[in-house]
DNA sequence: ATGTCGATTTAC
DNA sequence: TAAATCGACATC
């Protein structure tokens, strides 16, 4: 692992290349990865969120009913079909934006939907969820189609240990058939903990105790 | 032109 | 358990 004067792990960001891979990879690759956003505010000063990710979904193409392509080509699943390394972002249920990245081939329709990450920017930000995530991050549907070689929305490896991961059903997909039940769904073990039937985190193996 | 429904979150 | 809230998509 290369490394910079100071003894830090280099911060290596992912490249075009990186993400042309199958989603399922990709969904698993990413987590423990730093999600690196950065925008500008109303007075002008730019404000930079750097969290890890602990929670990802697999959307795997045209074929799997879970997936917006399995409607087709359109305007808004065109982006999926495109290059790897972009941002598709789509807005739902009237009040969420949802970030995923294109990944695999061009002609193969597949993403990964980031759902979930903590901080690591010394905020106490809430991102245990991928519509509090867009939100509290400041990404909307003005981010579809951005470039995550770019300097805006991007995706760093920082050297840490690859986690421990977790996989299930994905969340709120019970109308797509049989691919309700794929285990397209990664997250950190360290994060994972289930309340009833609702996902949540567990941060007690970051700061020792569990969350009331 | 109109109706259905959602890759969620929050409140009751 | 249900409301919020609106764009995409299917259908007429």
């Amino acid at each position: 692992m290369a490394r910079h004067k100071s003894g830090h792990p280099a911060l290596r960001k992912l490249t075009a290349e990186f993400y042309a891979r199958p989603a399922e990879k990709l969904a698993e690759e990413l987590i423990g990865k730093i999600l690196v956003r950065k925008w500008r505010a109303d007075d002008g000063k730019t404000v930079e969120h750097r969290a890890r990710i602990i929670e990802t979904e697999a959307y795997v193409g045209e074929h799997d009913l879970a997936c917006h392509a399995a409607k087709g080509r359109t305007a808004r699943t065109e982006i999926m079909f495109g290059p790897a390394g972009f941002a598709y972002v789509y807005f739902i249920y009237g009040m969420y934006d949802m970030l995923n990245i294109v990944s695999g081939k061009v002609g193969d329709a597949e993403a990964v939907l980031i759902r979930g990450a903590v901080p690591v920017d010394g905020s106490t930000l809430d991102l245990s969820g991928p519509g509090k995530l867009t939100r509290a991050m400041h990404i909307t549907r003005r981010d579809n189609g951005a470039d995550l070689t770019g300097d805006d929305l991007f995706i760093v490896d920082d050297g840490a240990a690859k986690p421990v991961i977790v996989r299930t059903p994905r969340i709120g997909v019970d109308y797509a058939k049989q691919w309700k039940d794929e285990p397209l769904r990664f997250i950190d073990a360290d994060f994972h903990r289930v309340r009833g039937s609702v996902p949540r985190f567990d941060i007690s193996a970051q700061f020792g105790k569990v969350p009331p």
